[in-house]
DNA sequence: AACTGTGAAAACTTTCACAGCC
DNA sequence: GGCTGTGAAAGTTTTCACAGTT
């Protein structure tokens, strides 16, 4: 397919969840304009890059909530189920695996993994904490595609690569470092600590600027 | 002062961490080269980054560790304490709670809110869980300027306006909506199911590309 | 009249390439 | 010789503006 650059891809992401709060609240069509303010972009934008991966629009009425909402879903690769595995059983995974807008996806957890001996075998909402000697084995043999990464920096990296060797194809990691993995493999990173210094930068230069509505 | 983009500040804070890294590695020399392969960027790139903010290095030699750590310190504002609050001490705002890279980083968690009374009164690490009706007060006497929002995406808009209103000018928001906030404030987000729906998009579209590693 | 789809222009970001200093 | 700092070139993303459809 197409290229389509990143940001685009999370806006799509945004458009669905806009269209799902539409079609609860009983609206039927919607307008570029509408889209855009929503999601604090622009009307143009909006058609943009819906224009990237076909035509959804009727010229004078608008978008079908229901129609552009499955079509999202289709393109999104969220038609499916993909199983999950999670590795570390600490707080930032246990938040994880309690936070019901992943289940509701699609993405469904499947294992959890902990080096520490004490927190194997603890049952995590019917599942039982595995020891992370066992992950290659459950990864392969459920031919699980995407990975959580939830353990500290220094032991991310290993994580990964054993992750990657047992045949996963997508992590999401939250550890604060920058994973290497061969072509082929995709990370997506939650950096709280990169955001929260962000947010320092901006109060520290605050001033001559007008832009946050 | 000047106008730099997102993506530069983010790399920023990158370079910071690895700067750490090396000063703990004994290192105290680096190359805009060294920098630009262990955060997955170009030379030119880290020098062109730098160069926004002033001169750092000495040609033939690159960059000195502790001093350009000094100089980013102070780009990011991180050279003081930030007071916090943390809104909704559910299963995110623990995680956040225990997050110790916050900490090291000069952010202090000074207060922990919920509006369910079940929570209120618990003991976090010495803190006492507040009933959210007292937000407002404690923002506004400690002059606290960054609020973390971990609340389910319905409470999250009415619990910005509130800390906005209270005096707060940044927001860490891991509800998966979009806050609309005056302009003057700044809000980063934290969306796991974006990040997550951008994994399934690659997954999906996999083929042609090669880029990875 | 309302609103989409899209080429073309503008704005922004990254990469190149090289002069200049250690 | 090694490596930075930086203007200029290339590449990418966003915005504009308008022809085309309902």
């Amino acid at each position: 397919m197409k290229k389509v650059s990143g940001p685009t891809i999370g806006r799509l992401s945004l458009y669905l969840r806009l269209l799902l709060e539409l079609r609860d609240a009983g609206v039927s069509t919607v307008s570029s304009e509408e889209l855009a303010v929503r999601s604090g972009t622009t009307a143009a934008q909006v058609r943009k890059d819906l224009s990237l991966f076909g035509t959804f629009g009727k010229r004078g009425l608008g978008y079908e909530v229901g129609q552009l909402e499955s079509r999202l879903r289709g393109i999104l690769g969220l038609g499916r189920r993909w199983g999950v595995v999670l590795v570390g059983a600490g707080r930032i995974g246990a938040a994880l695996f309690g936070y019901e807008t992943f289940r509701r996806q699609g993405f469904h957890i499947e294992a959890v993994f902990d080096a520490d001996p004490s927190k194997v075998g603890e049952q995590w909402n019917g599942l039982e904490v595995q020891a992370d000697e066992r992950m290659e084995e459950v990864v392969s043999e459920a031919g699980i595609e995407i990975a959580v990464i939830a353990v500290p920096a220094r032991s991310a990296q290993g994580v990964a690569d054993r992750l990657v060797a047992a045949g996963v194809r997508g992590i999401l990691n939250f550890a604060p470092t920058r994973l290497k993995v061969p072509s082929g493999v995709e990370v997506k990173s939650v950096d709280m600590a990169l955001e929260m210094e962000g947010l320092s930068y901006a109060l520290t230069n605050a001033g001559g600027n007008g832009g946050g509505a």
